[in-house]
DNA sequence: GAATGGTCTATTGTCAACACATTACAATAG
DNA sequence: CTATTGTAATGTGTTGACAATAGACCATTC
């Protein structure tokens, strides 16, 4: 059996799921922007069964809002309340998985959000910003898979996607790779209380 | 005008979605059951579709799970170390919406809640543990609802629906009236604090 | 001129049939 | 007898057509 890296399979819901909500964070689709089955089943060459199914998704994700028999639109940002609420309730779950892994991350896991830093740097590196933001968030939902399996990624993925709503500024730098260095180091080290303390750090 | 109560329409999705849940929560469907879409399709008279989607629904609710081209089955109960983290993080959204409702309640919304409670009263008192933990349920959805819209119910559902899942056993007896009366009386008497207390108590 | 009521169109909700993937079981080779 | 491959049956994924609804537009009335 050749050692090749598993290519990961998407499902067609994902992949269109996927490019979505790129076109959401990425300010293409502002809020309150309609979207149109029809429309949508074209552009992605589908019907609209399964752009239904996604659409549904979208809006449990809290991305989209949608209405009986009125379509669904880009959700608008959130109260800043709320929002402040959601920051806390992420950085619990964050804090929870790092916590968790602190002294189980295999060598694997390790090599791979090293490949994800890399990827990271890349794309900082040819200003591809939006390909930032999804590969920053992929370093997260590793490690919240790791901890707690698909059924925390479901409940986590809702608060990364507000957030990201709510600020469509560019929020990456330098500072971006550092931060998330700063906990893989932490998580390396099996040193908890720092990594938590960069974990809280990071999410803002 | 006539001051007549406002009958609730639910769409048919709605509908079957939570006739699933009770099914589920009962333990009439208990984990692994799998779950046939044609089957089901038949039992409510409608077609694929519709169930597809509901299917789709309490897949992110999380009290399904469900695998490409391999259908759905009801989920199983959470890993402890989880399901304590979800208490935690139910009780902080409650805890926020105890403290932003605060002094913010209508004499409308306190009757509704006193509705409620008779309610759950009347339904305790004939044995009806099914609907016990569905007007509970409405209790708190009330006052989530009321604090964070539909935006902050979809956040915290999902929560219930898995600490439910993990009680199957009947919770409930006098103390269940008692301990939303105590919630009650509290946002009654802006004791914000005491509120809070009551919550706390009630989500185990 | 504002408000009420009735069409008309665009868009969503639903359905039944088809295409495809998965599973279990039987047949075959080693 | 075991392991692998082929095949049939079951169930999911997708599709295109049809039904129902919402929102806009226009006419009519007071």
């Amino acid at each position: 059996m050749a050692a090749t890296k598993p290519t990961k399979i998407l499902s067609v819901k994902d992949q269109i799921a996927e490019q979505l909500r790129s076109d959401i964070i990425s300010g293409e689709m502002p809020p309150q922007t309609k979207l149109n089955e029809k429309e949508l089943a074209e552009r992605f060459g589908l019907s609209r069964g399964p752009i239904r199914d996604v659409i549904l998704q979208l809006t449990k994700e809290g991305l989209l809002i949608s209405r009986n028999n009125c379509g669904a639109s880009v959700n608008s940002v959130l109260d800043p309340k709320l929002q402040k609420l959601m920051i806390k309730l992420r950085r619990s779950i964050e804090e929870y998985a790092v916590t968790e892994l602190n002294g189980n991350l295999t060598e694997q896991n390790i090599a791979d959000l090293e490949d994800i830093l890399t990827a990271l740097q890349d794309a900082l590196e040819r200003e591809d910003y939006t390909e930032v933001t999804k590969i920053d968030i992929s370093f997260h939902q590793y490690l919240i898979y790791q901890a707690g399996g698909e059924e925390l990624v479901n409940i986590w993925y809702p608060y990364v996607m507000r957030m990201r709503l709510n600020y469509k500024r560019i929020t990456s730098s330098s500072e971006c790779v550092n931060e998330h260095r700063a906990i893989l180091e932490a998580l390396k080290a099996q040193d908890s209380a720092t990594a938590i303390k960069a974990i809280k750090h990071n999410i803002k």
